[in-house]
DNA sequence: TGGGTCATGTAATAGGTTACATGATTGC
DNA sequence: GCAATCATGTAACCTATTACATGACCCA
């Protein structure tokens, strides 16, 4: 039962330009649809193989534009009609996974600045978004004129944009809130200086490393 | 690089209440932070034991409340101080894979129709969530004055209205777009009609079986 | 006494990212 | 000639869901 949805990321960059390699198809997959999708080399390649294996793509002309011999792709006729069956199949629900709301739902565990902390960080992570949306739609206007597929792009863009600046909004008023709470701390908050303040664990702009794996050190009851 | 976030929601949950179970966890996480979060058996009990061997958390007062004798869970003070140190860490951005947005993006393949009962399932399935959402907070604020929680889960509950509604509005408008492109497919849309209609492989409701794989039946050059 | 659901757990499998390996080609 | 990047691919590893197995307890 694999959804395999790679598989049809693949099938829709080609039918909207045959003759795509592998490589061009992670790099528009970036540029395109990066806002809510992505795929990675791992995924593509072999996907690549098993849908020519199946006859849903054939090797296209490989032109040698410029560069090496890129192996491209196009789309075959029953990789059409799937592409269309796919698509009129109900969607998925995306797993709901956010560790931002997560970290903020257990934020009382912590300072009120790590939360605000948090938000901070997600405004300008969506600051951002909406310029490089804003963007997207800009050069796309600037293009060409009759492009059938247009409509749609516009579409998901609006999307993307109407979420991020409700977003914002949130987090205008979130920060409001927090901050009222940030007083307020003394008489219902945790102790956090509990234990006398050893190393200096604490640096304001942390980086994940390569994420703490949980299995390391439980460094505890010694 | 494990980054294990199943085993940060359960120190964080027990940070909330001691003497979970597993079972526990698993019906608080589908009825508070489901909007955002999940969790399946085959993540919870295997995190269990690992956070127990590593110290992280300790087997509790198994209480045999009322039912069968299940093995609850406390949160040690080196597992209180691991979910601080966590919440401190900057937040990842979720694998952004939304598969709505990318079926419409490709949606010029297919008929607008197609995307228009897409849209139209997603504002009903955001009119659930509405729903949902409204009713969580309604008896949240029936139930107890004094939870220090209280404005951390409001705020995420804040933000799960707002882009719902958000989203909701978007998709009057996205409606009303398609309605438009529906008139103007004669000139540009692709021929869907192509072969006579064979079987009625297209029925109104469709259910996704179990999702098709793409490697089964190429069907295509016989 | 037998069905339902409570509760815990495991195995199989899918899906995905990351890191690495390997060349070819272009531009300097 | 050499560095950067283009381009393809693979192996290792994690994460996650699903399906299944098992047994206890409650209630009718």
């Amino acid at each position: 039962m694999p959804s395999n949805q790679s598989a049809y990321v693949i099938l829709g960059l080609l039918s909207i330009q045959p003759n795509l390699s592998g490589y061009d198809m992670r790099k528009m997959i970036r540029s395109s649809v990066g806002y809510f999708w992505s795929e990675s080399y791992g995924q593509i390649y072999p996907a690549l193989k098993r849908l020519v294996a199946v006859g849903l793509i054939a090797p296209g002309n490989s032109v040698a534009t410029g560069r090496k011999q890129r192996q491209a792709y196009v789309l075959t006729e029953p990789g059409r009609a799937r592409l269309r069956q796919w698509l009129a199949l109900p969607f998925q629900n995306d797993p709901p996974r956010n560790e931002f709301l997560l970290k903020l739902f257990f934020g009382r565990e912590a300072a009120p600045e790590v939360s605000i902390a948090h938000v901070r960080d997600l405004q300008e992570r969506n600051r951002r978004m909406l310029a490089n949306l804003l963007e997207i739609e800009a050069s796309a206007q600037a293009g060409n004129p009759p492009n059938p597929h247009f409509p749609y792009w516009m579409l998901t863009l609006s999307l993307g944009k109407t979420l991020t600046r409700a977003a914002l909004d949130w987090g205008e008023a979130a920060l409001t809130e927090l901050s009222a709470l940030e007083g307020a701390v003394l008489s219902t908050a945790p102790a956090y200086g509990k234990r006398p303040k050893k190393q200096g664990a604490e640096s304001g702009k942390q980086v994940r490393k390569k994420h703490g794996s949980i299995r390391s050190k439980a460094r505890g009851a010694k």
